[in-house]
DNA sequence: CGCGTGTTTGATAGCAATCAAGTTCTGTGG
DNA sequence: CCACAGAACTTGATTGCTATCAAACACGCG
């Protein structure tokens, strides 16, 4: 249930699993515009998300005022599967967006407790893969580094040659702990000297991927 | 079940909860002494682990040869619970230490699927939690405010007045994704004007809390 | 066509990495 | 109990990267 391999599609397929049953059996869906919240952070967490188009950012308001994003969401992924009574995290449409959401309560109830844990156990070892992975992009060396990296994981959720950024400079630089004017200069330099190419601001070609990939590291 | 609480004591003791009785019921005693591997990366991950006393931390090896640190286990924590085949980490004890160590089989085959799902689901919950809050830790904007958060981290886990750092300095490094020689730096100015004292390499003493979380935000 | 938002570019300063010695602790053996 | 060796840690000097402050530029939309 990797999201990379369901999102290259640009939309939800069901895989043949049981959790992908529990959100297909009890999500109602809901569409969402650009720019809306999808839940809120200190909002019941009483709800499951699945997104089925579209992309969904994840962030976290830090008390000094920094906004920490948890995750960018494909097609496929859950989200919002905190485990306390409240989100820790707000949810917000990047662009249009559908989303399959079902009342944890109803599934448990009707699938059985047993079938819901497994699915959440599931669905949380995975959100833990994509935290650490996230941990270690952001620890990288250098500014270059980190953008070459993110470019190259939005690309491998696409199919090429062309890749569209879902998310802004701003977004970038929160995900990356950059701020957006070292993310400006960084997809500049990549440009010059790093084997992509930018076609407007969120549409990018990979010329040299070997290239990108030894920026990356 | 949160380490932070069970931890004060410096020892485990069994909650009232699913999820104890499993490891209780199931696990075997060992003990380790300081260095030793518990598992290394690359491992198949068919047990689970709880400190039960001393502790642990869980690394990572990038590929460009930086030690990412997982986390810092305290008694009670649950640990090894990579979802893969095989473990994504290596855990080691820092000092001597025992582990409460289960086949995961096991604990699914004799206490039953649902019992064990439930019992990871809690677990990885957990995980998620800290992996969030290491990750928001990192992207701290100074040096000194990283080095500050942590010792306040690890004061909340002891009952004062004096805490000792399980860690040594370039594991605070790795954790905090900075240099040895910075934390260094920074443990003496903590101590110059943050508002605690070091009383050897490892014990600590918070002369004023106030002054250290106003350095740590 | 112009306004506003989002992005790029430029100049500068500050913080942490790096390179390089010192210094203090710890454990071991005399 | 002391001396010693090695490891862990601290301190210093310098460099380099990224943040910050500031301004120009481009795209999208009415």
């Amino acid at each position: 249930m990797p999201s990379l391999a369901a999102a290259a599609t640009q939309t939800y397929r069901p895989a043949n699993d049981a959790g992908e049953d529990l959100m297909q059996r009890f999500g109602v869906r809901m569409v969402f515009a650009d720019g809306e919240d999808i839940f809120a952070q200190g909002e019941p967490a009483d709800l499951l998300y699945r997104l089925v188009s579209g992309t969904v950012r994840t962030t976290r308001l830090a008390r000094d005022g920094r906004r920490q994003i948890g995750d960018f969401h494909q097609p496929g992924d859950l989200f919002g599967l905190e485990q306390s009574a409240l989100h820790r995290f707000c949810a917000e449409a990047l662009g249009a967006c559908e989303v399959l959401v079902a009342r944890r309560g109803a599934m448990a109830r009707f699938a059985g407790q047993q079938a819901f844990d497994h699915f959440m156990a599931e669905a949380l070892a995975e959100a833990l893969d994509r935290a650490q992975d996230h941990l270690i992009l952001v620890g990288r060396r250098t500014a270059l580094a980190k953008v070459a990296r993110l470019l190259l994981n939005v690309a491998g959720r696409q199919a090429g040659p062309a890749f569209v950024l879902p998310m802004g400079r701003q977004d970038m630089a929160d995900y990356l702990d950059l701020t957006i004017e070292t993310v400006s200069r960084m997809v500049t330099q990549l440009q010059a000297a790093g084997g992509c190419r930018f076609v407007g601001r969120r549409t990018f070609l990979i010329k040299d991927h070997a290239r990108l990939e030894a920026v990356a590291d």
